[in-house]
DNA sequence: GCTTGCGTTGGAGTGAACTTTAAGTGATAA
DNA sequence: TTATCACTTAAAGTTCACTCCAACGCAAGC
């Protein structure tokens, strides 16, 4: 695949892969003939998963650690695992606070309901004094 | 409350509340007789809300809005409503997309350590051919 | 051969959200 | 009274994560 088609693909400009393979978030992609990157599956993988921990809100940093490790090879898996762990850790903590943001929301959201209805039951008054009945 | 004690309570520095207060992300507060910023109860209660949304990723952009409508008084209390409702729209598909997240670096992790447990019988296998049996 | 359209590079530019700095004021403690 | 400390302002600087640009290469179609 041309970085065009993986852009379109996974939401990306080719710009911003260009952009990750140098800084080493992306491991290097292999070019054709004429110098252009040639995406495998592999890479696509990658950028599939970049993509996702990205939009989780992982850091560009620990991604390339990350990167980094897996260029290791074997040796490192461990480190990786513990990695993905940590991050894994991180999203469960986010995810609850934003639960937690939500109740907060939800009340404030209750209370412009309840504000609301009483601004209504005001007009009700002020229509009975002022308009007169309709039927 | 003085503005490093605000900071401190919550978590801000106070370059970055009177930041929030300049571009209007948080309403003016009051001076004491040294033009020194005194907050209110009511002033804490909008860093709270402010920092709580901030952190929940509402932009700041939408958090003016915000305290822009507030400031306009009853007549926006729908729009405030409104606002509120979309950005608690947006904070439910975050989660969702987080437990997607999850669900993937969870399938990954257990990767790593099906990964390892292989590694682990190789070298089982390594040291029945090449070391004494020990028991 | 020329144009079109895709790609390449390195480096500069952008926008969001702070953060720091310079230069000052006012209150308190020694 | 002088030093210290927390505060004030406007403006410049920083960081992050892209995003754009100029200048070029290659290949297919006219």
């Amino acid at each position: 695949m041309t970085i065009a088609e993986v852009g379109k693909e996974y939401g990306l400009t080719a710009d911003t892969l260009r952009y990750y393979e140098r800084i080493g978030l992306l491991p290097p992609v292999a070019r054709n003939k004429s110098g252009n990157r040639e995406y495998t599956e592999a890479d696509c993988r990658w950028v599939h998963f970049i993509k996702c921990m990205r939009n989780a809100g992982l850091s560009i940093e620990v991604l390339i650690e990350y990167v980094g490790l897996f260029q290791q090879g074997d040796a490192s898996v461990a480190a990786r695992k513990d990695l993905l762990l940590e991050q894994r850790k991180q999203i469960v903590e986010k995810i609850e606070e934003l639960q937690g943001t939500l109740a907060y929301l939800g009340k404030k959201i209750d209370g412009y309901e309840d504000h609301m209805l009483k601004i209504e039951e005001n007009l009700k008054k002020f229509d009975a004094q002022t308009t007169p009945e309709e039927e």
